[in-house]
DNA sequence: CGCTCGCTTGAAAAATATCAAAATCTGTGG
DNA sequence: CCACAGATTTTGATATTTTTCAAGCGAGCG
């Protein structure tokens, strides 16, 4: 068994699921607070009709791995419900995928980056051969692709920004700016941004080492510019100062 | 004149010209050393020969601003010599763009970044409508289009991987490393390195501050593991060294 | 010739990594 | 529901690294 990527748990694709895979991409990058504007769906209904029918519904388990780089890639999964991290050839982590989103894609043969469930994970799961036929079939699709890519070019593109900054707060204000941001632009309360990642993955995510990851952390919540309460559940209570540190890290220099 | 960005000189695009719009896409992440590959050419003859009906070609000065964020957009460009950098909102850059690359597109009316020459650049200038016209009647350049938006995914993903280093000497390594792939990649000698970007660029690029990129660069080379021919011309001289600090950051954790 | 701009170098200060130990959380089994 | 074991996170002390501020150097240019 060269790849364990068949190894979630397949339910049937029956009464009671979800309508058909889903693809969301927008901008999640609104000057301001993060808006509410509503996600836009990549596919209409003839379209995720075909996907339907070649699709099966896998779940893993929290911390499972999904597949390995380098796995023939047999298929690509649109997720459901919950959060998948993926990590790129060296270790360091690509991208926190959510529902909507479309990953196991954009290879040759083989996977090019290892995924695992950073929680539990419900996913179309859509084989290539016939997710290819219906891709070279349909040139609409053709299209959401690009919208796709550019969607994904941009979060890489924020990603690096993220990196660039030299301070551990600026990066984790930005980070914080980001996840929230992109729970906004899948419509979901902004009230508290949700983390379903452990420190060590934020930590490896944004650069820091893990205890520079957790003394941020405290920092900002000493100085009153954000609340957590849980690990997992963090609230801004100023964002002036989170956008301040975000923006250009720490105000020092002028624009 | 709300934008400078036809302050070009306009070239007729006569005879002696170049035949016609490139677009590159391969590649250049081969493991190992840098391979002579030949790039891959995704426009044919007839794609070519529509964007040439379109395009006329445009000089730019070294240093010369080709737009600014937000600037109304009115074509995109394909570089024919040169070199470009773009700037993400922040000031921070975003990517070396290199004959055969394209830029000034995936926006919505409005360009996300900015663009300045870096060397003195000669480019198409393709105006969007007639552009647009052209991608929406042929699903072929579609797919080109596609195949070119996973390679600046890629390339963004790489830049991610180079800041997520966090000692000087690796990100250097790593962009020395990624400058020599694209060298290879474009069908140039890699005998030395070309950086066509001034110490500064580099430096925010990835990520440091002037000091210590220059810090760093001198250490590589008391080191043996560089040779600064000048400012713009490297050459590595020690392949292991430079390869260990930026596989794995100076190998002192184990894979 | 004197200028500015870009690069290097120096010294001190600040930030982060590292190593290690304590505290907290999670999930499991009774 | 509680207790426990293992994993995760926080905290502490120290060592490195990087930034910062500032001064020098050199090439290109008016």
């Amino acid at each position: 068994m060269p790849t364990n990527e068949t190894d979630g748990m397949v339910k049937s694709n029956g009464a009671g699921s979800p309508r058909g895979p889903v693809i969301y991409a927008s901008d999640p990058w609104l000057p301001g607070g993060p808006s509410q504007k509503a996600p836009r769906q990549l596919l209409n209904e003839s379209e995720r009709a075909r996907l339907t029918a070649i699709s099966s519904i896998v779940c893993f388990k929290k911390g499972e791995l999904i597949y390995r780089e380098g796995d023939s890639a047999a298929a690509a999964f649109n997720i459901i419900r919950g959060v998948v991290t993926t990590y790129a050839s060296g270790g360091h982590i690509a991208a926190f995928l959510h529902p909507g989103d479309l990953f196991g894609l954009s290879e040759e043969g083989r996977y090019i980056n290892t995924a695992k469930a950073t929680t539990a994970v419900e996913a179309y799961r859509l084989p290539v051969a016939p997710l290819r036929r219906i891709l070279l079939s349909d040139a609409d699709v053709d299209s959401h692709v690009i919208v796709k890519l550019c969607h994904e070019l941009r979060q890489a593109q924020r990603h690096a920004l993220l990196l660039a900054q030299k301070r551990a707060a600026a990066r984790l204000a930005m980070f914080l700016n980001l996840q929230e941001h992109l729970q906004a632009a899948r419509g979901e309360s902004t009230a508290e941004i949700y983390l379903p990642m452990n420190r060590s993955t934020i930590a490896e995510y944004i650069g820091l080492s893990l205890a520079t990851l957790s003394r941020t952390f405290g920092s900002l919540a000493a100085r009153g510019a954000i609340a957590a309460r849980d690990l997992h559940h963090v609230k801004i209570l100023d964002r002036a100062a989170i956008r301040k540190l975000a923006s250009l890290g720490k105000g020092k220099r002028g624009a």
